[in-house]
DNA sequence: GCCAACGTTGGC
DNA sequence: GCCAACGTTGGC
């Protein structure tokens, strides 16, 4: 299994939306490189969600429920659907994030321009607690 | 609102 | 294929 962050701005959609919807496709990564993660994800694969410009904080985990398709809005990118699994009892801040030394080495901190990022294990794991306290 | 860090575009 | 100019993302 692997893991993965995806960031949304929550003014576009949000959480509380993805929570509603329950199932919904995970739309507008115009971006190959965040494409080329979203192709690499599997069925079952666990993914961050992050609200990105406004809370700045890892808020709950989601679930690869339907892997890569074409995106009707442009068939050059790809689209996933996502579901909500649970929300985090505390939100995990970037600013946690940025302090913690296990998770120096995190893709989305060395390149934060990057929507659709990959999480090792052991950082996954580090994030958990944190968001779980 | 600013700006750093990228990514993309288009002329050559 | 290079690179300058421009556009976008996203934190501050």
């Amino acid at each position: 299994m692997q893991y993965w962050l995806m960031k949304s701005e929550p003014f576009v959609w949000s959480w509380d939306q993805q929570v509603a919807a329950k199932i919904a496709p995970w739309t507008d990564v115009r971006n190959y490189q965040a494409r080329n993660n979203m192709k690499a994800m599997k069925k079952g694969d666990q993914a961050f969600f992050y609200h990105s410009s406004k809370g700045l904080e890892i808020v709950g985990i989601m679930e690869i429920v339907k892997e890569h398709y074409p995106d009707p809005q442009d068939p050059r990118f790809v689209l996933v659907d996502v579901k909500a699994l649970k929300p985090f009892k505390t939100p995990v801040k970037l600013s946690d994030l940025k302090t913690h030394p296990a998770l120096a080495d995190m893709a989305m901190l060395r390149q934060s321009r990057l929507s659709v990022s990959p999480i090792t294990a052991g950082e996954w794991k580090t994030i958990c607690q944190i968001g779980e306290k």
